[in-house]
DNA sequence: AGAAAGATGCCCT
DNA sequence: GGGCATCTTTCTT
């Protein structure tokens, strides 16, 4: 494939506004991980913003601690987290150091290295379309894991790298970064549009927007983005708290069940 | 030190 | 639709 043009890395502008702002500028760009493996890029299809300090949902409002440092970083790097246990998600941060806007992976569609992304997912569905719909499933075919936090993802020699999508994966014509707009005044959430243009406005397509997933906080904020209609879109879930596990018979009670009187 | 909840996904009914 | 796996972080004694 000789004339292939060389990949256009989103430049660390894009993610100078607030994670509100950027979040809907993200869909249709597309995030690869380059590993030994080989390459899987994802186009994604939806993502949610997180609000630092000032949002309740967000793992900064308590402020920094050694899991989120990434978030009070620079823009443009990857905050990866481990949850439930057996989960990684990723975020994309965004405003200066300092600050601890960031918008989270929730999916995306399997844009090249769909086999090695089938090989790493377990049960992938129907038509690969689960590859990597929901959060964790997105890391999972892209091996993103604890390796990754912190990486530099508007770093061209980065093997996690977000960017702009050729013209084939974006469904029409797709002619690079557009001009930002709107890179304003930062620490307050913009309304959507305020922000930088993504692939999947410019190629016509529609976005919608909703309720994050899963949040049990602020649930009435509208800050997931999604590209209206697509198959790859996780399925929307209301925070439901989970039972807590049945506790031992009694505290006091010895491992053989005997109660001290 | 201990506990409770968690930006989830999978399997079962 | 609901239970469960499984571990880290953070808040409460």
């Amino acid at each position: 494939m000789r004339g292939e043009a060389a990949a256009v890395i989103l430049p660390r502008d894009m993610f100078a506004c607030s994670a509100v702002a950027v979040a809907p500028a993200l869909l249709g760009c597309v995030l690869e991980h380059d590993t030994p493996e080989g390459l899987v890029a994802v186009a994604l299809t939806e993502v949610e913003a997180y609000h630092g300090k000032a949002d309740p949902a967000s793992h900064a409002y308590r402020g920094q601690t050694p899991r989120n440092a990434v978030m009070f970083g620079p823009p443009g790097h990857a905050y990866v987290y481990f949850t439930y246990g057996m989960h990684f998600c990723v975020n994309l941060v965004c405003l200066p150091e300092g600050t601890a806007s960031a918008v989270l992976l929730r999916a995306g569609r399997v844009v090249e290295g769909e086999d090695l992304a089938r090989a790493r997912r377990t049960a992938p569905g129907p038509g690969g379309r689960d590859l990597a719909r929901g959060p964790a499933r997105l890391c999972q075919a892209l091996a993103i894991t604890r390796a990754q936090n912190g990486a530099d993802v508007c770093d061209p020699a980065s093997r996690l790298r977000v960017r702009w999508p050729r013209p084939a994966e974006a469904g029409g014509g797709s002619p690079g970064p557009a001009k930002l707009t709107g890179t304003g005044p930062m620490g307050s959430a913009e309304p959507a549009g305020a922000g930088p243009v993504g692939p999947a406005e410019l190629a016509g397509g529609s976005i919608s927007h909703g309720p994050r997933v899963g949040v049990s906080a602020a649930g009435d904020v509208p800050w997931r983005f999604w590209v209206t209609g697509d198959p790859t879109v996780s399925v929307y879930r209301a925070h439901a708290p989970r039972r807590a596990r049945p506790k031992p018979v009694s505290a006091r009670a010895q491992s053989d069940g005997t109660i001290p009187l």
